[in-house]
DNA sequence: ATTTTCCCGTGACCTGTATCACACCAAAAC
DNA sequence: GTTTTGGTGTGATACAGGTCACGGGAAAAT
């Protein structure tokens, strides 16, 4: 079965009609280590799936330092949402960790598919409710927890991102320098 | 115009007979300062929208200190969103700052209401993707800028939130502690 | 009216984390 | 193979913000 396939069948069951149909909303494009699929000022519209590879999205502050906002590793979807659904200039940048290979929808085509297929809309939906729970519960434990539980809970969570990606992103995404990660964790 | 429907109008527009129908759905309530519509450990199987008032949705950690989530005054929506979705136990404690007045929709009555009338469940929909919008925010906040980059930006945005209430629960939204916010902004 | 609670500022001190600087090593680029 | 780049650990130092403690005044409770 495709991987997309059985990706959306978790949420919501589908025909191999439906599946088609789906399917031919989407395009496929490979991008290597390195390569942008998001820039900041850009408009974003399109969406991105990830068949294989690892991806992150994050801000550039003043100093330059980088805050990572979000990884995509298979199966995740990751885009700009702030600016692909409200049309705004972005202001993340999105770029490939490691090659990767990618399936993405244009906002036209979500928007058609959703119209005509329900389910998708409700698949949407519901990606956009667990999406939201999931940065409030990242919220609350950059209230809450330290830096170090802060790792722990993304190591238990998340453990496959601790052998695929370098420590300083791991840092970035927890929100301390690499150095105080390393010596947190000798 | 009741408030709701205007509210509701902003995004989806609405026949009498349709606001009518969705009024019927929900139900009013009324809390006095301090009291709780959600407690920790609860099935939350209510989302509730604040006529007048003004609440606050916070964690309690292991010292018994409290983190801000979410205040919620006129015109917002506010319940545990993630007991209220995943039928989950709540983690999250909901009580009133203000003597407050809701109307209230149950998770049964939200369904029934998406289900029949798909402006809803766009309404809905819409919201869901603001909100994720929103923390989405949030965390690159927390992680890029400092206590007084992030309270610059809540009063930029929520001017009326420092007129309503004290600077303690400011603090505890922001994540710094109340001394130090005081100490900020002498 | 009196008491109690809450709000808020402020001083003294402590601690977690950032920053800067350097060194080592592995992996990528040439 | 050699060079360059990037990832990682570690020391020294700086600082933002936390914690504890106190006091005064406003607001709520009695």
């Amino acid at each position: 079965m495709h991987p997309l396939r059985k990706h959306i069948e978790e949420l919501v069951e589908l025909t191999d009609e439906e599946f088609d149909c789906i399917l031919s909303h989407f395009e496929p494009i490979k991008k290597r280590k390195h390569q942008y699929i998001v820039q900041g000022g850009e408009h974003v519209d399109k969406e991105y799936w990830v068949l294989k590879g690892c991806l992150k999205s994050y801000v550039v502050d003043e100093s330059g330092k980088e805050h990572i906002l979000q990884f995509g590793m298979e199966n995740w979807w990751i885009t700009d949402y702030e600016s692909f659904i409200k049309h705004t200039p972005s202001k993340i940048y999105i770029d490939c960790i490691e090659d990767s290979e990618l399936l993405y929808i244009t906002y036209e085509n979500r928007e058609k598919l959703t119209a005509q297929m329900h389910k998708m809309e409700r698949f949407w939906a519901k990606k956009s409710k667990f999406g939201r729970i999931a940065l409030q519960n990242r919220v609350l434990s950059l209230l809450k927890n330290s830096a170090k539980e802060r790792h722990d809970l993304l190591l238990e969570e998340y453990p496959q991102l601790f052998q695929r990606v370098p420590k300083k992103l791991i840092a970035s995404y927890l929100g301390v320098s690499r150095e105080t990660l390393s010596r947190l964790f000798p």
